[in-house]
DNA sequence: GTGGTCTAGACCACC
DNA sequence: GTGGTCTAGACCACA
């Protein structure tokens, strides 16, 4: 996996464990890949999965079976869900608003550039 | 003034002043706060407003003239917002779209929250 | 049944069960929950009931008939208590007033907390 | 320094450091030792001084500026006070309490323990 | 100078 | 097998 530099790689890999727990890759309460498997895979340090982990279980978006693993909590995705939610309403919204004011861009362009967006999504 | 942590400290400074060039603040050619005057008032190191001025320097948003000070660019304002909009459209914009969509916020529901936003701000 | 973490499950467990012979829920000599029925009603790995067996074992609370089962020691009850009480007042109770101290209890209040618990209890 | 083993190093620490800002040894606001600094008095990696710290920073009971150094809150000290208090009585009070009934202790001879505590404290 | 991140590797308790 | 802690050491950005 590419990471990008300017978040640590812990925070981009709990970012990423919460956003495909929010695409409902996996179920309440069902298994995620252990700390071993995982940095395997992104090719890091399990100590940096492990501090992704640990902050994911701070957030409860995730709990812990010693011995067993890890495992998405009970409504996790509703739960991340409510709590990005009110994240980004309260503490990225004013800026993002701010910054559109700023530029001279207002709703109607937005809206276009939305609608651009996702047709490049689609197309790719 | 108070700082955000995950933006250096020199950055925000930085976004701080050109804003208020944005905003008209200073007119073109007039000169800009001095390195120790902005250090004092913000109460930070002069080293960082250094940084800062140094990073809007770069961006030719101002100019120096040594041993007199610093001073905002010819047709500041519109450089910045010209500056700003492209990498506002480019680097923040789809990552923005990709979370609304993600907590399933649609344009409408923007709208609204803009609208409050606004009034927030009257009212303040 | 609910684990805290800070304490490994099968020190839990054994708690738990030397808690029950204490309250006299068996006789002396009498035989108590098999692993296998108390793994299956805690949901927990029988390893983990056999460790915390063993642990009983050696602290004389509990014996084992081979191929028979598990049995609450003669005068269980009471060696619990003497071994419990003295772990308690050495190991447990100095850092439990230093810490009533530092947090400005006394023991008047102290009293009054504990006459709130019996009442609570009670209610329930 | 001498650690117990049972609680990980880096929550003795910031318990350590928490009790030091209980008791008053640094003001409101003021620097407490770097981590280098606590990692070689205390003969630890540094890497556990930054998590005690960071542990504790997630308290809100010390506060970061960046490349200065950690600061004790505001109002540390009633603070952790607070908090720590309200932890204590929902979340071990209750347990204390079940094993001073269970261990046939009342509060006459706790109330005598602690004497004894006091008295052996005051002797050393 | 400050803190923060990451890697590598060892060791432990627990299930 | 699982996660958790700790050490050592390197490197970086920031003030």
């Amino acid at each position: 996996m590419q990471f990008k530099q300017g978040l640590p790689i812990y925070r981009q890999i709990a970012d990423h464990m919460s956003e495909q727990i929010l695409l409902g890759h996996w179920e309440d309460g069902e298994r995620i890949p252990s700390v071993r498997e995982l940095a395997v895979n992104l090719e890091v340090n399990p100590n940096t999965v492990i501090r992704a982990y640990g902050y994911l279980q701070e957030e409860e978006v995730i709990y812990n079976k010693r011995g067993i693993g890890y495992f998405a909590a009970e409504q996790a995705a509703d739960k991340i869900r409510g709590i990005k939610r009110k994240e980004f309403v309260v503490l990225r919204l004013p800026e993002i608003f701010k910054t559109l004011e700023l530029l001279g861009i207002d709703m109607d362009e937005l809206g276009k550039l939305f609608q651009n967006y996702k047709l490049r999504k689609e197309a790719s």
